[in-house]
DNA sequence: CAGCAAAAGCAGTGATCTTTGCTTTAGCCA
DNA sequence: TGGCTAAAGCAAAGATCACTGCTTTTGCTG
């Protein structure tokens, strides 16, 4: 039941339907409209639980390569890559143009501060010099969805770049 | 006639109107929906167009202090300022759900790297060592941007601290 | 002033959405 | 097994929207 609507949800946002409407979603998963009627506000509430759904499913293996500019590169590469997939941009989309309240303290920011942390946490016991945890949320993970979201191109050229600049800022 | 539906438009998305439809602006703006129905594509056509123009249209005065930092913290602080007021967050939303191809080389990107580009050359006239253009949408306008839209806090505090960011990248 | 073309208004139609009261089904516990 | 409750389905009505052919206004030009 649940998980026809989220499946239903999941693939008109990857073929990117122009119409996305409860009717519609609806009769993709084989139930009745009424019952998302009654279960979600709007049509953005319901999207933006399948995004949030979505985005934090990380069968992402974290990087660990001893040494924080690789493992930092790598992350990055892996983030860019997922988030540049279509179906992905629609969801980002959707999440932003979702209300404000649900998206505040949405899981995807909590998952990469929780990377970012493991990764810095590991070279500080190497003895590295690390930048901080909100520098780097700041200066890779904002800059990579700013170009997502804008339509900028998003390669591993510039995840390197975002990543070395970074670096700069290690204390 | 068109100021009156921009007008409309920007009253409407300043309410935080929850059903922005040709109907509806058409109303507002004591004029016909045909003729909104036959001049756009869609709704999303018309908010962006406004967006667009509400954006662009700059009375900021650029700061010129005769440091790159204070240039760059009072820019910051400014935009801060700006995008964080409510009807700017709905038509940063608006733009994000806007077409792809539309919002590439939007101008509020452009209007952005001209700004930078310039504080930029004033501060390598004066022989100070700065950080490129790029850097500067990167890790400045990006994740102050990113903050908004994931609704996250965007203050004087942190804006400064993302230009200091910035500034340990100068060469 | 007359005429012409572009734009705006009008009204009607069909489609879609949204809501509601009521019925039916499904799951659970005594 | 029987009944109770919550969830899902059904159907109908009203509202809104999207579109279209036609008329009216507007503004310009000869």
């Amino acid at each position: 039941m649940l998980t026809a609507i989220y499946t239903a949800v999941g693939e008109l946002v990857g073929e990117g339907a122009d119409r996305i409407s409860f009717p519609v979603i609806a009769e993709r998963a084989g139930v009745n409209p009424t019952t998302l009627y009654r279960r979600w506000d709007d049509v953005n509430a319901l999207l933006e639980e399948v995004a949030v759904a979505a985005l934090t499913r990380d069968g992402e293996s974290l990087p660990d390569t001893g040494s924080l500019e690789q493992d930092l590169t790598q992350w990055a590469n892996i983030i860019a890559r997922d988030i540049t997939r279509p179906e992905r941009v629609r969801y980002l989309r959707a999440m932003v143009s979702a209300r404000v309240d649900i998206v505040s303290g949405c899981p995807v920011t909590e998952t990469r501060r929780e990377q970012a942390s493991k990764m810095v946490h590991r070279a500080r016991e190497r003895g590295e010099a690390t930048p901080t945890v909100p520098q780097i949320l700041d200066h890779v993970i904002a800059p990579l969805y700013h170009h997502v979201v804008f339509a900028l191109p998003v390669d591993h050229e510039y995840a390197r770049r975002l990543v070395h600049d970074v670096l700069t800022m290690a204390r």
